[in-house]
DNA sequence: GCAAAATGTCAAG
DNA sequence: TTGACCTTTTGCA
């Protein structure tokens, strides 16, 4: 799940929830014994979302996690279950308990060192005050292609592999374009439309990239397999022209597209 | 029972 | 550019 707006989710959620207690923390797989035993009883001031990264403050010490592709938690009421499988980070309020599996990192830093990842980051279009102006200063003096771009989290923060495809097909971009060679006006549209269909990712914690544009039917139930353009529909007819969609693999990752469309 | 895939990033060469 | 790493779920034998 975790493209930016999932972490925008979590954050949420997490502060709601566990912030203004203390919280139990336990490391019941063991890898984060040490850190767990750290923050283990303070108070939970708050939980920030920056791009893909989720900021638990306790006081001077602070929870950074990333969920990397595997990552996920789960949360329950009543008592937690007893753990099963490699569970990185638990916590307990109440009768309130969430779990933590398979992050690429779970551990406890300063101010200071998250401050410095902070520093990397690109503008989130989640964050309120983010600005695309930032991104395109990159984007304008690059030769790599906006498909890589979209992805680079020091040149904007938050988007992943859905998204990435699904804005690309919205504005009918060339995925292998240079950076250098999108217009500014078309950048700001991408960046608003990015805004627009994020902020719904947070409001529904799904990823729906094909109906927000018909405004009044946003709120209507959106099939599964109707919910994108173009992200994992290789061979599948283009909603719009009806050109089987494209997939390759740049830097590693699944790009898709339509070739007509995104001539 | 095993391989493959999944919305990601980093370090080494 | 390549490989390593985090874990669970799904699909095929």
């Amino acid at each position: 799940m975790p493209e930016g707006h999932t972490l925008h989710r979590l954050a949420r959620d997490q502060t709601q929830h566990f912030a203004g207690k203390p919280v139990r923390v336990n490391s019941p797989q063991g890898t984060f014994a040490a850190g767990a035993a750290l923050v283990d009883g303070r108070i939970l001031d708050a939980v920030t979302a920056h791009g893909k990264h989720l900021f638990a403050a306790f006081g001077e010490h602070i929870v950074h996690v990333h969920l990397g592709l595997f990552g996920r938690y789960t949360t329950g009421t009543g008592h937690p279950r007893e753990p099963r499988g490699a569970l990185r980070m638990r916590w307990v309020v109440d009768d309130r308990w969430t779990d933590l599996r398979g992050p690429a990192a779970c551990e406890v830093l300063t101010p200071l060192e998250v401050g410095a990842i902070l520093t990397r980051l690109g503008p989130d279009p989640l964050r309120p005050r983010a600005k695309g102006s930032a991104a395109y200063a990159r984007i304008a003096r690059s030769r790599a292609p906006i498909g890589g771009l979209l992805m680079d989290q020091t040149v904007l923060s938050g988007v992943g592999n859905v998204y990435r495809a699904e804005i690309l097909f919205r504005h009918r971009l060339p995925p292998f374009l240079p950076g250098r060679e999108l217009s500014e006006p078309c950048w700001a549209a991408v960046w608003t439309d990015l805004v627009t269909l994020m902020r719904a990712g947070l409001r529904t914690g799904r990823i729906v990239t094909t109906r927000p544009l018909d405004r009044d039917r946003a709120r209507g139930y959106v099939r599964p397999e109707d919910a994108h353009y173009v992200y994992r529909r290789t061979g599948h007819p283009c909603r719009v022209c009806g050109t089987p969609i494209s997939m390759q693999l740049l830097q590693d990752r699944k790009l898709y597209w339509c070739p007509t469309c995104q001539a």
